[in-house]
DNA sequence: AAATATTGTTTTGTGGACAATTTGTTCCTA
DNA sequence: TAGGAACAAATTGTCCACAAAACAATATTT
């Protein structure tokens, strides 16, 4: 059997060999990004070197450099000596996305109905409809996933980038909380009223959709984050514990 | 003459060589975003790789690390193969970052008049001091910068670390900003009625204190991004089509 | 037998070498 | 002399090799 495998194919460009550069280095960030994002590397995964420059046909280096934006974007850790893990986000930091997002998402609103077109609203209809669909199918992955896309492309109507990126990085950080904490429903359920936001906006109406918005990112983080308290370190613990306890009495 | 100078010397820690590891690009990473944010490189400048490993003693690989980072940050600019420049923030970056900052400061200021302790009150206060004495001797890089730092530590009041590191990011490009269009006195002159903002937090005067936050950073926006309105790259333009035109004038 | 020391393996950190690309200069030609 | 091609210099991109640190396993000591 042979050991080594042939490297993972990364998207359109399936040419013999290169790519422009930086777009390989482009096409490895989303391939792990999307691994993180998508709940396909649990949290706390380790994520060594070696291993992905293998499996991506590249040296270290650019792994490396994919690692560092990862590390920048909070979605893996990477400790000093130790490599890089999937970040598990502390209960502390999913309250802190959580509240950062109502920050933002309520505060953008209006820029967001100041801007809004009819062919931009029908854009966001578009994924109300396959998120819809998504949901139909069961198809948890995919219904989160357009969830999420939901309320960027939601900010991106405002035209404000610094905005809109942010407000993608926090999404992409509640995935990892979902996945951290989430209860194996959470996060789709129940899947959006995104379609009233839509009717809101549409309409005008700037104070109902910010109200709105705040009532839905409580109802979010109410499904998510409470349901589990602690983090994985004290899980740990509790389990070893546990163990010694039955332990005890077995003897 | 000797055509190798010595190495910049990375603060305290200045034994013959060594540092932890990552304490050292820790340190140059200080060091360029000193420079930068405190507009002593202007923007546009080259920041070739080689010269920045010659000047802190390192190789090229941990330059790198700390011009990606920048880069992540938006401070600086990097092409492929042509290499990292100090950003130069466009008209529409520049207006998109007082949004934001409008968008999260007024946002996060509930929380901060909620989380206010008499002590954060004080320590907010000592850098309004401290901002006062720097406009007193006319110091105005000492005073741009307090001035932002007033406004990050007041952020960090809320203890939300996902707002506040945004917002950090934020003020450190409106320095860029600042640099890029500023006039020579904006940003720093009629130094802040700051004090102002603080008695409203003191009182627990959330409302209060939101307002104020929004007129003043429309009126900081105003003083700076207003007084000019072209990019360089346009103004490049206008320039040489002036040129061109007082040139067929003279002929 | 438990705790610690030691050794070997694996993984990361750093520097340097070479290839590829861009930039600047010189030379040639129309 | 202007335009362009060929060439030279400088700079960045990528890979690889070696050093250092962490980790795992075994041996040693008490």
């Amino acid at each position: 059997m042979s050991k080594k495998r042939t490297s993972i194919d990364l998207g359109s460009m399936q040419g013999q060999e290169a790519m422009p550069g930086s777009a390989r280095d482009e096409a490895i960030y989303r391939n792990l990004y999307a691994a993180i994002v998508e709940n396909h590397l649990e949290p706390g995964t380790k994520l060594p070197e070696d291993t992905l420059a293998e499996a991506f046909g590249v040296s270290r280096t650019s792994i490396r450099k994919v690692l560092q934006r990862l590390a920048y974007e909070r979605l893996v850790d990477i400790r000093l000596n130790r490599g890089a893990t999937v970040a598990q986000p502390t209960v502390k930091e999913a309250r802190d996305v959580f509240a950062a997002r109502r920050i933002v998402e309520c505060g953008v609103i209006a820029q967001v109905v100041a801007k809004a077109t009819p062919d931009k609203v029908e854009a966001l209809r578009d994924i109300v409809r396959r998120e819809h669909e998504a949901g139909g199918r069961g198809d948890r992955r995919e219904s989160i996933y357009l969830s999420g896309e939901f309320h960027v492309e939601l900010a991106r109507v405002s035209e404000n980038e610094a905005i809109t990126d942010f407000l993608a990085g926090l999404v992409s950080r509640s995935s990892l909380v979902i996945a951290t904490y989430g209860a194996p429903m959470a996060g789709s359920c129940r899947h959006s009223e995104h379609d009233d936001v839509l009717e809101l906006i549409a309409a005008g109406d700037a104070d109902g959709a910010r109200e709105w918005m705040d009532r839905h990112l409580r109802e979010i983080e109410r499904t998510v984050v409470l349901v589990e308290e602690a983090p994985t370190a004290i899980d740990l613990r509790k389990i070893l514990d546990d163990v010694a306890q039955r332990h005890r009495r077995e003897r």
